[in-house]
DNA sequence: AACCCCGGACCTGTATACAGCCTACGTCCA
DNA sequence: TGGACGTAGGCTGTATACAGGTCCGGGGTT
């Protein structure tokens, strides 16, 4: 009775990676027999892993029954980025009108100097970006967990469950594009000032911080879609729709 | 095959109802056997409503299986409340900077000016206040439409999925306590202000502004909650736990 | 008297069968 | 040739049977 190895996880897990790879089309109904064979489920935990997904965002409930692939234009991407980053802006102003302890400030300290020596050791690249991954996420999560809401963690939870609105959606796009090396300087140090907010328990300061830092996510995107080439190291970049006719 | 007459939906609705009418308390697991006699309701949508309302934050998945009643302090009332109102806040500013034409302009006049009418007419008392719940969600709808943003909206519905949190919760409370009858007035300024920020496209101005109406259901849950009488008409008051020990 | 072990009831996760509905295709008629 | 109707296939919603795990209580032992 492991959740993590129950068949309802398999078929989340699945069906996700289904959906993110681009493998099920924006748009497309997802019938469940056919994936009764693909995922190797039976109906109920698949349905189950449905119902999550369309909760989550990644699916649509037809009328009739049933579900569809969600499809994301331009202007969704940016809005959930935006979501995400006023939602974690919220957290780091809890965070410090709460005030921390001397423990909450060393685990953030530790966590920015370690990406301080990562960022010194060597650029990031294509290779090499999976540690600031894990210790970008670590900076965000230990913000989120110093707000101490767990009404608040559920939303940004379910807010980065978008693929795209992440945090860490676009290292990788940053890591593949000279022209956005400096940007890993410039979130570090928004981190730094960040922290140093969250010490004086400057909440409003935190919080503007928070979401400017969140805008990077933006300009990263953009820069990604601008480039044929990087256009598909947007996580999910299959379930984007771009314009065909000429935006406004 | 009609959705809002299948099992589901129905399993859905009463369970909603038994948490939030104090039937099933706070930690208590919720057994599917049991709910199955007393919805009338066989498993498998009983489960499907179960998922839904464990991902609404009602419900808290167990461990070793199944789900328990999710209890609330006081803190993460306010938390519930604040996350609601930032999310408001974001949508205002959205529809700001996107700019409104004519007709979203005279839609929201119109929904300001049945206010006015109401507010005008006589005091709101706890037996005509369902006229104007409507028209304020009414209001709160139409922003959250002029943002136009699927992420953000399914946000917000997620956000005010926790009964208390949610833009009408306190407008009982708000009837029933003479000292609270100037909040009306203030509220509908607040809504005065609001369309004004949007059709100037102070986006900022929108966003503060909606925020802070937003503290306004934080204010109406604190004197609610002070006053015996009136400490039950806190929706979902069966959910909320009280601070046994001294709180730090 | 306290602690440990064993048994049974209960509960969830999963699979599958069945019924009703929607849809799409093919055919027939004007 | 185009449109409308009927039928067949597929799909979802729902109910239920079965297997494995969990938890509680009682009895026995130290």
């Amino acid at each position: 009775m492991d959740p993590s190895s129950s068949q309802t996880v398999r078929a989340l897990l699945k069906l996700r990676e289904l959906i993110l790879s681009g493998e099920l089309k924006p748009g497309e109904r997802v019938s469940e027999l056919p994936l009764v064979d693909r995922l190797g489920v039976s109906r109920t935990p698949l349905r189950a892993a449905l119902v999550r997904l369309e909760e989550e965002g990644l699916l649509d409930a037809i009328l009739t029954g049933g579900f569809a692939v969600r499809g994301f234009d331009e202007r969704e991407l940016y809005a959930a980025i935006e979501v995400r980053g006023t939602l974690e802006g919220l957290a780091a102003r809890f965070a410090a009108e709460r005030g921390l302890v001397a423990q909450d400030l060393v685990a953030l300290k530790e966590c920015v100097a370690e990406l301080d020596a990562l960022l010194g050791r060597s650029a990031i690249t294509t290779k090499n970006f999976s540690d600031y991954v894990k210790l970008n996420e670590r900076f965000h999560s230990l913000v989120i967990d110093l707000a101490d809401s767990q009404v608040l963690a559920r939303q940004i939870e379910r807010a980065v469950s978008l693929p795209f609105a992440s945090a860490s959606a676009f290292v990788m796009v940053q890591a593949a594009l000279p022209e956005a090396q400096t940007m890993f300087t410039i979130a570090q140090d928004q981190h730094r000032c960040i922290l140093q907010a969250l010490e004086a328990r400057e909440g409003s300061r935190a919080e503007a911080l928070m979401r400017e830092h969140a805008r990077l996510a933006r300009r990263n995107l953009e820069l990604a879609l601008r480039n044929q080439r990087t256009r598909l190291l947007v996580p999910g970049s299959g379930l984007i729709r771009f314009r065909t006719t000429a935006a406004a």
